[in-house]
This record gives C-alpha cells, sequence and structure tokens, in this order.
DNA sequence: CGACGAATTGAGTTCACTCAACTGGGGTGG
DNA sequence: CCACCCCAGTTGAGTGAACTCAATTCGTCG
C-alpha cells in the first residue's frame, strides 16, 4: 500500500478514531484495488469474509427473492457496506455491484472482529457506523411503508437537489431502471410519475432534471427530516 | 436497585461483555421502571436521553407521517431499542409504546457513549447489538418491497410457528391491527388475506391460528433464510 | 344494558404491476 | 460509413393488488 494511499484511508470515519497500532495492523492484512463496472463484489448468502470501504465510485447493494430483484441501497465515498454481516460474522444480506467504477478498500473481516475487542475507539466507529447504517435503512423503511411510489419519486428529488447544491437543475447519478428498483416501482411506474410531475412543473430530458416550480414540488413531496435527512 | 435485579441486568447481552467498572458505572446512572401497556415511552423527532432495554413484556415501535402510521417492529426481552439514537446522539426516528405490560431498564445515554469510549468489549456489544438490529431491518425491507401482502402474512405464519415451536397450532401474540400495521397492510387487507389462507388449509379462530396442512403453507410462504431467519 | 372498539364483509376506487408495442440512442460489425 | 441490433425508456391496455369508506357483528368493559 502506496502512503498517500494510507493516509488518504486513515482518513476514514471508520479509522480517524482508532489507535494507530490498530490501524497498521488493519492494515496489515488489508489491500486497495479498483474494480471496473458491473463487477460482482458480493452475493448475498455468501459469507462475510471482507468489510467493505469505497474510496471513489459507487456501489449498488441489491436483494432477490424468488424471480424478483431490488436495489436495497446506493453507496458511495466514504462509506462502507455490509458491516453488519462482518461484525456478527454472518452471511451477507445483500449483494454488491459495482456500479461506477470505483476503489474499494477491504478489510479481512477476522481482523475487524479482533481490533475492535483491542481498541474501543475502534469498536466505536464501528458501532457509529452501523448506527447510520441502521439509520438509513430504517427511514427507507418508512418510506417504503408510508409513501405512495409518485411521494416517494418527489421526495428523492427534493433530497437530490439539496444534495447537489439546490440548483433546481440536476443530473440523474444512475440509469432510471434502478432509480426505479430503489424507489421500490417498476420501470414503468417511475416514467409514468415522471410523467405526471410534469404538472408541477418538473421538466425531465433525459436523465437531467430541471424542477421550475420549487414550491409546488416541496408542497406534493412533504419532506420529513424524520425520513429524507441523513443527519439529524 | 436490588441485587437479583442486578444480576438480572449484567446478564443482558449488552452488558455480559463489558468490564465489571463499566457495569458498575452505568449502573449507577441507570434505573428500571414498570410501565403499564400504552404508556409512550418515547415520541419519533425528540432527543434521545436514553437507552431502552426490555426485560419483560414488549414494545411497539412505530413511526407516523402526515396522518399515516405504520408499526416497525414489536421488541421484547432481553433486547433494546433505538440504541442508534444514543450512540449517535440525534434525535429518535420511531416511538415506542408498551404493548405488554413491561419492564424497563433505562441507561443515560451520556453514560452509554462514555462507557464505550472507554471499554472496547462495551462498545462491540453496542455494535453487535446495532448489527443485529440493521439486519433485522434490512430484512424488513426486502420483505416489504420484495413480497405481496398475502406472501408477508404467509410467512409471518410460518415464522412464527417456528417460534412457537412448531406445534402448527398458536396464538396471536398482539392485536390483528397491529399485525396489519406490521406486515405494512391495512386492517382489512389482512382480514382478506386470512380468508384467502382457508383454501391452504389455514384456520383462523378469532386469535388462534391452526396450521392444518404445514406443507401447503410453506409452498406458498417460500420462507427464505435471508429474509425471515433472524440469525442466519 | 349501552358504549366502544376490534374485526369482518361489501362495494367502489386508486395504485401499481404485467405484457406488449414502439421509439431512440449507442455500439458493433460488415 | 452505414446498417443493424440491443437495450433503456416510454406509452398503451388490461389485470390485479391494495386502499378507503361504509355497514354489520361481536366481544369487552364500564
Amino acid at each position: 500500500m502506496r502512503a498517500e494511499e494510507r493516509e488518504e484511508i486513515v482518513r476514514l470515519p471508520l479509522l480517524a478514531a482508532c489507535r494507530p497500532e490498530t490501524a497498521d495492523f488493519l492494515l496489515r492484512g488489508a489491500f486497495v484495488q479498483r474494480f471496473p463496472a458491473h463487477t460482482n463484489l458480493t452475493r448475498e448468502g455468501e459469507k462475510a469474509d471482507f468489510l467493505y470501504a469505497v474510496l471513489s465510485g459507487s456501489i449498488e447493494l441489491s436483494a432477490a427473492y424468488l424471480d424478483r430483484e431490488t436495489t436495497i441501497a446506493v453507496i458511495g465515498a466514504p462509506h462502507t457496506f455490509i458491516v453488519a454481516a462482518v461484525v456478527l460474522d454472518r452471511l451477507y444480506l445483500q449483494s454488491a455491484r459495482v456500479m461506477e467504477p470505483a476503489r474499494i478498500l477491504m478489510l479481512p473481516s477476522e481482523s475487524v472482529r479482533q481490533a475492535m475487542r483491542g481498541d474501543a475507539g475502534f469498536a466505536t466507529a464501528i458501532a457509529e457506523e452501523m448506527a447510520n447504517s441502521y439509520r438509513n435503512v430504517a427511514q427507507e423503511l418508512k418510506n417504503q411503508k408510508l409513501r405512495t411510489s409518485l411521494e416517494r419519486l418527489a421526495n428523492w428529488l427534493v433530497h437530490r437537489d439539496k444534495e447537489t447544491g439546490g440548483g433546481h437543475r440536476f443530473v440523474l447519478p444512475y440509469e432510471k431502471k434502478i432509480l426505479a428498483a430503489r424507489l421500490g416501482m417498476a420501470p414503468e411506474v417511475l416514467s409514468r410519475a415522471f410523467a405526471t410531475l410534469a404538472q408541477y412543473d418538473v421538466h425531465v430530458d433525459s436523465a437531467t432534471i430541471i424542477v421550475k416550480d420549487w414550491k409546488a414540488l416541496e408542497k406534493l413531496a412533504h419532506p420529513d427530516p424524520l425520513i429524507d435527512d441523513e443527519t439529524i
């Protein structure tokens, strides 16, 4: 591992709070790897061999049941994924696939568990990471159970707009197909939902979204910090 | 706090792995309280002042949006709830209400965070607790996104039957209204789903369920360990 | 006995999925 | 360079799933 890379890594929230020895120990067994788009990193049901952290690029987490499949989340830097399976030494509940070409840090799961037992700072960082993940899924569950598909889309747009600087004009970060799965609807339903949003002055030009009447969209969306804000 | 109570408490998964001093420290600020049914312990949006652990009884976690409301989970002993908000010192995302009269251990959230920083064993236990919670919600999200309401009910019955000893005959642990919310459907839909299950030889007599043709139910349910099993 | 709420049942509507046809852009190979 | 194909996306039509509103039954508790 190169020195600059190492510096980048120890700045990750996960490692920033642990003792230098712990970081050394963890990084001895670790490696960073680049993956092209569409690489499968994990498949649900497999044993958790590594903890993954995204250094750049993005990862799609998905799950399948019978002949159905859905997207659970999309992860970007500097976040980790499938930590829970590592902490508990269990099976992955989700499959992870590279969406945008990614640089990934991989830590052997046994080292992670060992480091937790020996370093309260690291264990705390893992707990905080898990807590964040928990809250994100819990919010997503509320989103699914309490909102219609049109509301979910409207709120996703509101949220995405804030995230990209509030310019009321932005580009979808991934295919509509995947967005539909993320929002829990069939692609056709997403398409129709976008069509409906034209009434609210939301203009869609392929992957570019322009929100002309922000108030109208927000009124439809009824954003709720307890569902939509990541750090509340 | 009485000695016998103390013994019961330090056997909780959360405290079993921490140093004696940490347990002492945590229990100094802690207290155990009995609550009657329907008591509201937390409301979503409030600051996280306590970590709660269920010693007996059961707790319903719910969330609201506009005029809608749903049940996120039902928690029994010896589990904790709303740990994530405590770990991160944020707002509760869920409301907690006593379902069956309960004895609850309450730990001041600042003590919890302090104890984590000083005791790797405790921090690890918290991380494991969080990891479990994460996996449960993630499974619930998959359940919601990948299954129809009839499938969710069928799988809930299969799971509940196993949990109660596999006698193919058991009593619903709470009102159908709440079960409906837990499963993500309107009460009327649950009622009709039960009616449909008569075709699969599932008999419902008020709160008592009798599964006469286990194979038929299981074939309908298609249980999946990655959605339905709590410790896989 | 009456009041209340849980649960069921009916009827109508809305929401969301499926299947199918069509469009348009990007890439490949002739 | 162009023809072709493939896939994402859209649109249409029909079906099925789930919600709402309303009426009724039943058990529980004052």
